[in-house]
DNA sequence: GGGTCATTTTGGTCAGACCATTTTGGTCTG
DNA sequence: CAGACCAAAATGGTCTGACCAAAATGACCC
């Protein structure tokens, strides 16, 4: 029997990655509890029909994504505690059933780091760097309609914290940004969404660059956060999960 | 031939484990630029003398943590700027030789997340645990010497760092910490040890809590943290590192 | 209940193989 | 000379079947 032909998926991923995403799902989604082991990669391949190398190679990555531990004898599954910021990205993408306050905790600490990103990138800024940021706030079309606000919003504090970032050149900022996804933040709203609320942030932050003002740059970015996620937590709480729904069916 | 009898090293690591290390810190130190190729996993197995499966499994390890990407046709080195947070500790460990001004930019990191993580817990403590908290800034002892005063900074930081995550509990905060290696940052001093700045913070925090306002807990670390930080930047720009040193060896 | 030991199961690694995709080098044309 | 095209070589992706070290399990005894 050759080697299957099959060398990765039309979209592009291999059956390694496909694999891993779904266990990582199962693990995430509380399948499995902190201590346990995973079946054996000898039944992960029978399960999912592949060779048991590449049941391997998907271990290694939930392995480096700190949610489970490889050892002889059998893969146990780590508290969610002891995992790496990569692994926020899945969570946040399965929100609805994981663990749904994980947005608001996001929230509030991107706005944090945005704040610091801020006033490092103010203590730096030349003259024409601080202009460039003013141009990239008033990108926004204050005649177009809400939806199209929202989009310009989400676009403008992207370009925004890759301009910060461009100025104070800070590694461990950007690794952690690029753990963040910050491209979601935008995204993680309350259902109405609050173009006032958005545009008098991006007005007061004009208002600290132009006073080339660090820390009211913070202080405005990190209200503002600070704010939004306090309104998520209130929704966050009535978001049905895994956990609360088993909970529910077995008093019932 | 049948398979190797060398599964795990003494140290208790796998020989994929160790290679994965090596190719790592060759890396970090530029030996490849971002966009060249990794040589073939089948020299590379030649050069480690183990079979191509190892090879793999410490590839995974290495875009696990960004700094390689994957494709048929080559392992292509990415940006150090696309890495994940989990490259920081190897970073740190590579200090004198790699990017040195990366422990600077740890310590601003840290004192704002730090800053932040007090503003949040004392936003939710109840008064037995901001009792817990004024107890364990007093553990430091004034009249034993400077190194174990420094030892003992070191102590109290992680058990309040741990008491804050156990008070308001955000895991965002959690996994940013495990990959910041924050058990490190009270070791990142300059080469004069400051009690006397030490102890002020302690005493600055108590005082904070005591008035549970959380602001001034937040603004009190982030001080400590960004002075510190500048301090070891004046450090920095005089470490040799291996860029500079080729380009000094380049002018002789 | 705890301790000991043999057996089974598990992960770690190996050689050799084949397939899909990318890279390289050669050739041709304008 | 530059650009296009193509075949061959090289690369990663995956497979089968194998053996070893370390951990887990179950039987037995006190």
């Amino acid at each position: 029997m050759p080697p299957s032909s099959a060398t990765t998926s039309a979209s592009g991923k291999t059956r390694a990655e496909d694999i891993s995403n779904i266990l990582r799902d199962e693990i995430l989604l509380g399948q499995y509890r902190a201590g346990e082991r995973l079946p054996s990669e000898r039944d992960l391949a029978g399960r999912f029909q592949v060779n048991r190398g590449a049941i391997r190679e998907a271990i290694k990555t939930l392995a480096e994504l700190g949610i489970v531990q490889v050892q002889p004898g059998g893969v146990r599954i780590n508290p969610l505690e002891q995992a790496s910021l990569s692994v926020l990205g899945p969570l946040l993408d399965l929100k609805a059933e994981g663990r749904p306050e994980v947005v608001s905790e996001l929230v509030v600490v991107f706005g944090a780091l945005l704040g610091l990103s801020g006033r490092l990138a103010l203590a730096q800024a030349t003259a024409d760097q601080r202009a460039e940021l003013l141009q990239i706030l008033e990108r926004i079309d204050p005649t177009s309609d809400v939806s199209d606000q929202d989009e310009q919003f989400r676009s403008v504090l992207e370009a925004f914290v890759k301009a910060l970032g461009g100025i104070h050149n800070n590694l461990v900022l950007r690794l952690i940004r690029n753990g963040l996804r910050t491209q979601m933040v935008g995204r993680l709203k309350p259902k109405q969404p609050s173009p006032v609320t958005d545009r008098q942030l991006l007005k007061d932050m004009a208002i600290a660059i132009e006073a080339n003002n660090g820390n009211q740059l913070a202080m405005v970015i990190s209200r503002h956060f600070d704010d939004l996620s306090v309104k998520l937590s209130a929704i966050e709480a009535d978001i049905p999960t895994f956990a609360n729904r088993q909970r529910n069916s077995g008093h019932a």
